[in-house]
DNA sequence: TGACTTTGAGAACGACCGTTCTCTAGAGTG
DNA sequence: CACTCTAGAGAACGGTCGTTCTCAAAGTCA
């Protein structure tokens, strides 16, 4: 309960350790980075490590559920910024664009533990169906916002999973522009094709 | 010399260590399986398998070249039996949906060995690099016998990795058929586009 | 102060991994 | 029959991993 204790950061343990995990493992990978590597990028010990996060794939979950949010809002904001629904739509390219741009890019963090560690821990492929799920819905509602027949939605989101693995494998950004490219053909002959 | 010894099969030894790897490296991924894990299920001794295959990494560069020509010929025989230029784009897709319908379809390994080994074993990001470039060519071939603009080609590649990975993740073939309709909506603008 | 609790640093543990080594049995050769 | 060479089975080795334990220092409260 003393004050001068927690005066460094407002941050939390857990935070810190997530944050430190989380870029551990989206640049290395999951196997490949230890506890022990963990422990010493977020300054804490191993024991406040395992009181907080009981093992390591409760660590992995958390880090998941933390990129998860920081997706959301990331594409909730580039969203919110476009005016029309037909430019709502493509703000998703956009900001994949952006975070294309990131040296650190690697790819999706949920494609990527889903391929590593998706059959060795349920939990994981699970958070990896809810996160893609929860994409896909908050596609349909921009497509149905933009009045636009809803067989459009997983064409969209299509595109913008493609463009995450073939930026990350080709190192080349310009995945995102031909995604943004190929939707606006799809929702325009969407859009000229309703009632 | 003798012929007795290798009547079983005509299978080369290092044929048998890779199938048995590749199976095993993509159902549950490269770091979760062991080399003798490989060796049991290959049948082989540990020292046989190292005198094919001097270290793990160079065992999951053979794989991922085997996987590359399997997918190859496979994508050359669906586009083969189509007729038109058009159809013979769309065949892609055809062949992608009967993969996913495959109980053992876990994604592409080639993403899924980007994802975990990437960033430790550069040998095998360049693979996965040049596995994806040759796809891209491959389709531009196809869109300029279409006699489409060639700015297609990248567009289609996206939504075929992008049923990929969704496929996989979900556990649903249906992103097959998405691609498709997707595919079908791009190619006819391009085609009307064209002067 | 003194008893009790919490904490941090890191040693320790058991399991497993990639890789190499040993040892033995059998085949080929003179 | 003796001698060499090969190859298979698996023990062994050094290292690392996830996790737990030890132990001493620091804090807490009566």
């Amino acid at each position: 309960m003393t004050v001068t204790a927690s005066r460094t950061l407002t941050d939390d343990v857990a935070d810190r350790i997530v944050s430190a995990a989380d870029a551990l493992f989206y640049t290395r990978g999951f196997q490949a980075v230890g506890m022990d590597e963990v422990r010493t990028a977020a300054g804490v010990s191993l024991k406040k490590l395992y009181q907080q996060f009981p093992s390591k794939e409760a660590l992995v979950l958390a880090v998941l559920r933390v990129r998860h949010a920081l997706w959301e809002t990331g594409v909730a904001e580039a969203v919110a910024a476009a005016t029309t629904p037909r430019e709502k739509l493509l703000a998703m390219y956009d900001y994949l664009a952006s975070w294309f741009q990131d040296d650190s890019f690697r790819g999706c963090g949920f494609i990527n533990a889903f391929g590593e560690l998706g059959s060795v821990f349920p939990s994981v492929a699970e958070l990896a169906r809810d996160h893609k799920e929860s994409f896909q819905s908050y596609v349909e509602s921009l497509v149905t916002s933009a009045g636009a027949d809803e067989s459009l939605a997983p064409q969209l989101a299509l595109l913008a999973e493609g463009a995450q693995t073939t930026a990350a494998i080709s190192g080349n950004p310009i995945a995102a522009t031909h995604a943004r490219a190929a939707a606006s053909v799809l929702i325009d002959a969407a859009l000229a094709a309703r009632s």
